[in-house]
DNA sequence: TTGCCGATTACCT
DNA sequence: GGTAATCGGCAAC
């Protein structure tokens, strides 16, 4: 596989080529497993995007973990299982896309066995060279071109996949996930996971720092 | 078929 | 702090 092409600047090209060529794209296996753990393993990973031979990525910081069916702020929840969510249902690796409030889209990573209806949703980056502004769900699929075509591909290049690239671990912190207010005890679970950086979507709270 | 609202963002005071 | 923008998904009618 051929990963620098032509029309790559060549200063962002050898690198990350090295880096794919050696084996460390993330496969199913990686994502079929409990979706806490695949949430928390997925911190400091680069989120790779092709476009006609163009990579652009980013530094996966912020995450959040959708426990569906019993999890009521689940696209998910109760096991709906409709055209939109049907993606979720299937096997783990792939990519969940959704349009939400008329304008943005989002990007998730099946996780679990077939017929299990989890993912992780990607919430911020930090940007690679010449990507734009990663600090929200919206931003990420905006910063590197995602939107529905991309829903139920498999997490493999080209087009889009995850990259090991062995970057040391950070600290990791957990908060409750945002924007799921009125789901019970689910908007308190502790489901959001990042490093802390300015590349936040949200800054962490004192409480979450000290945590 | 209708109507509400969302796993958001940007811009306002 | 508050809210407009903007439209597909989904449940109710």
């Amino acid at each position: 596989m051929r990963i620098a092409r032509k029309s790559a600047p060549a200063g962002r090209r050898a690198p990350l080529a090295e880096r794919v060529a050696a084996g460390n794209v993330l496969g199913p296996e990686f994502f079929d497993r409990d979706t806490v753990t695949v949430a928390r393993d997925l911190l400091g990973k680069l989120l790779v995007r092709e476009i006609n031979g163009v990579l652009l990525w980013g530094r996966l910081i912020e995450v959040e973990a959708y426990l569906g069916p019993d999890d009521l702020a689940a696209h998910s929840r109760g096991g709906r299982r409709t055209p939109r969510t049907e993606v979720m249902f299937g096997a783990a690796g792939n990519a969940y896309v959704y349009f939400t409030y008329g304008m943005h889209w989002c990007l998730n990573f099946v996780t679990r066995e077939e017929g299990v209806p989890q993912a992780v949703l990607v919430r911020a980056l930090e940007p690679g060279p010449g990507v734009g502004r990663c600090a929200g769900p919206g931003l990420v699929t905006r910063a590197l071109s995602i939107d529905r075509a991309l829903n139920g591909v498999a997490l493999q290049p080209p087009e889009l996949y995850v990259v090991d690239d062995a970057e040391p671990r950070r600290r990791i912190f957990v908060t409750p996930r945002i924007g799921v207010q009125g789901t019970g005890r689910w908007e308190k679970r502790l489901l959001r996971f990042c490093y802390d950086s300015p590349h936040l979507s949200r800054k962490l709270t004192k409480a979450a720092r000290g945590g």
